[in-house]
DNA sequence: AGCACGCCGACT
DNA sequence: GTCGGCGTGCTC
């Protein structure tokens, strides 16, 4: 199977050879680099070495001038005479595969679907860790004659004095990214330089210290008389007699090693003591590779019994896969999916096929990996991107070599690219998130979508769960690609929260409000504090306001690299990009007129929590967005502290929405609905309903129904009352019929090809002879070139084209030649430059 | 992607 | 006239 699979990938021709001389080799291999090219380059191999190479495998390579990758070999041939010399595989890293065949047929379809390289998806597919490359760090020759320096050629030589040894990265970045290369490029020439190649180090095993009895002490009476003699001693008497105990000596006579650490903790001993018994040979100290992920479980599993309609929907669940591979699991939030979930993952993995359980980035807490643990204990592998990449490393391992070390994988969208080889169900919960996309950088998938391919590869089954679905997914059940199971009430009978809305035109006319709240939500927020239950704040949009004016001439500070209004941080004093990320000094005075009458318009998260503090000021406070919680470390002990009631109000962006369950909070307060209503995007109605029936659902305690207010200017927006009414089915079919109206998603396939360059003047051609070629083909499916809602990011102008397809159109082939056009444009010497990057179903 | 080569304008 | 910036093309 391995050997068909690889040859699949073997896209690339040998006709590109011309075989002009004789260069025998013994083997060359044909490998793929992490990179965005779109072929696979060969390199020479000794025989006897060729031996120990199997596809699948990583090699150490140069590549360039100077560049060591780590490439993966696709293949293995005999000698062929090439029209150059072959450069030599430099090492060969891995003795078994550590890319099984699934994964590379996955990365082909991913890379064709995406319109990106198979290199590109190889690179995102294995944690840092796997992929060694090399850096360039430079040195003084110390038999350098001196000599005159330029300016740059001084700095440069000073920077690599000071540190006696730095790469060039580094080099590069202290120099504020300049173009150094040229400069280090003399001075190595000058001789005054030198270099060294070195491949950073990648995956370290964590080491651990075992203690274990000396070949001495072979008879029990031995132990015996050493203890004895320690009598005197007694740290070391105890630090032995623990040994004993926890190597199992006293019951079975015969004693196997225990891990220092925990022998230091048990006896109280020191490691002096420890010390002093290695001396006299009693104990001998060893090294063992170990795991750095928590194995910490106690052994016990707990399965909760399914209510009667949990169990409903399990068995309906059941039924449905017999007729299709994809299933929706529509129920309401806290109608209890995860415990369904749990019954599911429990029947496949004892059949001994795999679970992958997917999540979006943000919602992967504690929680629900506490839940999942209670039920399979250390069956279950987490990997995230705030895992170090050392314990990404460890999992991917673990499932490579054993594919039963974790039958059970939680993790983010990136996990889709592990080394599973017999998955048997996977599971997309909160389906509609639109973080499963990826945006950048290449390859640019989808990781639910991506998942039903996966599925498919695997013949395994995918359950899609959420509260509120995607459109394109409810329309595949719709049109039957994809079974529905439907559930409806809410687990133990919580009741669904009330939701009140509030015309804030009228609030605002009447001059009721108080800060930015209306009396509705302030009385709510009072009362709910005085019952001492919690309250949470939704606003999407984090800093403290959107952007502040002059209110003289009307001036707003906008970034100097993007188009786009800095927003105001209260907390650092700075104005703030949300695209590029600069910060700048909030001015003091107007830069147009010179006038000091500046204001904050608008509000964000910042904002609302210091009218909280100052309206509430007995009330404990958090925000949680992602300026507060950059780190997994921060996110959950902001959760923590609202779980446990340490803070009564939460303020929050999306993340607030997130699948998390609270069970004290009585008041949600969603505080401006118009910004999410009012994206011009097509998906932002469905988006709004997304986010504000899914912070809804935090609401509500186990007694009494939750309170949900809604504050809005746009009082008769049907999505408003389409949240009110818990109605997503009327919301599915007023988004579908006018997203068929105008040609758009689930009935229409897009792609968006972004163009990018430094000049407007340059960009707007190359978009425009772009977009009338393609029109040649596609006609009215062609729409742009447009300037995007924000026209330059970076100092770099954008232009978009936006391409929708009729879903009957072969899209595979259609793909191909957008490409080509691509590549045909920038054949011409104007718009070499111009950056295209191809979106597949953008979101 | 990343790096070297080469063209071209700015400044001794 | 040289130095350093940036565009162009290639990498087994």
């Amino acid at each position: 199977m391995l050997t068909i699979s690889f040859h699949a990938l073997a896209q690339y021709s040998f006709a590109f050879y011309i075989f002009t001389r004789m260069n025998p080799v013994d083997k060359i291999v044909r490998v793929l680099l992490p990179l965005p090219l779109r072929q696979l380059f060969t390199y020479s191999v000794g025989a006897e070495a060729a031996k120990a190479i199997m596809p699948g495998c990583r090699v150490l390579v140069q590549f360039g001038k100077k560049k060591i990758y780590t490439a993966l070999v696709i293949e293995i041939t005999s000698v062929v005479e090439t029209e150059f010399e072959l450069k030599p595989v430099l090492e060969i890293i891995d003795k078994v595969p550590i890319v099984n065949a699934y994964q590379l047929r996955f990365w082909k379809w991913m890379a064709s679907y995406y319109m990106c390289s198979v290199g590109e998806v190889y690179k995102a597919s294995l944690p840092t860790g796997l992929k060694l490359d090399s850096e360039t760090n430079l040195m003084i020759n110390p038999d350098a004659e001196a000599q005159q320096l330029s300016k740059n050629e001084t700095l440069i030589y000073d920077l690599v004095d000071t540190n006696s040894k730095i790469s060039i990265s580094d080099l590069a970045r202290s120099m504020g990214n300049l173009n150094i290369h040229t400069v280090v490029r003399k001075l190595v020439n000058k001789q005054i330089l030198t270099t060294e190649e070195y491949v950073k180090d990648g995956f370290k095993p964590k080491l651990e210290k075992m203690v274990s009895l000396h070949a001495n002490l072979n008879h029990e009476f031995k132990i015996n008389a050493v203890l004895d003699d320690l009598a005197r001693a007694p740290k070391q008497f105890q630090l032995l007699a623990s040994y004993l105990e926890l190597s199992g000596f006293t019951k079975t006579k015969t004693s196997t090693a225990v891990v220092q650490k925990q022998l230091l903790e048990q006896s109280r001993a020191s490691s002096a003591a420890l010390n002093a018994l290695v001396k006299k040979e009693v104990f001998v100290v060893s090294s063992r590779e170990t795991q750095r992920l928590n194995q910490d479980w106690d052994g016990n599993t707990e399965f909760k019994q399914l209510s009667v309609e949990q169990n409903t929907a399990y068995n309906e669940i059941k039924n449905q896969f017999a007729k299709f591979d994809s299933v929706l699991l529509h129920g309401v939030t806290s109608s209890g999916k995860t415990e369904i979930y749990i019954q599911l993952i429990k029947e496949t993995i004892e059949e001994g096929k795999q679970v992958l359980y997917l999540l979006p980035e943000i919602a992967l807490t504690t929680q629900l990996i506490q839940r999942l643990k209670k039920a399979f204990g250390n069956k279950i592998g987490v990997y995230h991107s705030k895992f170090s990449d050392n314990e990404r490393v460890e999992t991917y391992n673990a499932l490579n070599k054993d594919p039963d070390k974790y039958p059970v994988i939680i993790g983010v969208r990136s996990s889709v690219f592990l080394p599973f080889s017999k998955l048997g169900l996977i599971i997309v919960d909160e389906e509609h998130e639109n973080t499963y996309k990826q945006y950048d950088p290449a390859p640019r998938y989808n990781a639910r979508d991506s998942s039903v391919v996966l599925a498919q590869m695997h013949g395994a089954k995918v359950l899609l769960g959420t509260a509120t679905p995607s459109l394109e997914t409810y329309h595949n059940v719709k049109t039957n690609k994809y079974g529905l199971v439907e559930l409806f009430t809410r687990y133990s009978n919580i009741q669904l929260p009330e939701i009140k809305v509030v015309d804030m035109n009228r609030v605002y006319r009447k001059k009721e409000q108080t800060g930015n709240f209306s009396p509705l939500l302030y009385n709510s927020i009072a009362n709910a504090l005085k019952q001492n239950e919690q309250v949470i704040l939704f606003q999407n949009r984090r800093g403290f306001s959107p952007y502040i004016q002059c209110n003289t001439c009307g001036w707003i500070p906008y970034c100097k690299q993007c188009d786009v209004s800095m927003t105001y941080h209260k907390h650092f004093g700075k104005l703030n990009c949300h695209y590029c990320g600069s910060m700048q000094y909030m001015p003091k005075e107007c830069d147009n007129c010179a006038s000091t009458d500046l204001s904050t318009k608008g509000f964000g998260t910042e904002k609302i929590e210091d009218d909280i503090k100052l309206l509430f000021p007995h009330a404990k406070t958090a925000r949680l967005d992602l300026d507060t919680a950059r780190t997994r470390k921060k996110y959950e002990s902001i959760i923590h502290d609202f779980e446990t009631g340490n803070t009564n109000i939460l303020i929050g962006t999306q993340m607030v929405s997130k699948g998390l369950d609270f069970d004290n909070v009585s008041v949600v307060g969603i505080v401006n609905a118009d910004n999410m209503l009012s994206i011009p995007d097509f998906r932002a109605w469905e988006r709004a309903f997304q986010l504000m029936a899914q912070v809804s659902g935090r609401a509500g305690r186990k007694k009494k129904q939750g309170l949900v207010i809604v504050q809005t200017r746009d009082f008769g927006n049907p999505v408003i009352q389409q949240v009110i009414d818990n109605n997503y089915k009327g919301l599915f079919l007023e988004q579908a019929a006018e997203r068929k109206l105008f040609r758009y998603p689930p009935y229409y396939r897009l792609i968006r090809i972004s163009m990018k360059h430094r000049d407007k003047q340059i960009l707007s051609q190359a978009a425009k002879i772009y977009g009338q070629q393609i029109r040649k083909k596609l006609g009215a499916r062609v729409l742009g070139p447009e300037y995007p809602l924000v026209p330059r990011i970076q100092n770099q102008y954008i232009k978009q084209i936006l391409i929708k397809l009729e879903r009957e159109v072969s899209v595979q082939k259609l793909k191909e030649y957008l490409l080509e056009e691509i590549d045909i444009i920038k054949q011409s010497p104007d718009f070499k430059q111009v950056v295209f990057v191809p979106d597949v179903d953008p979101m």
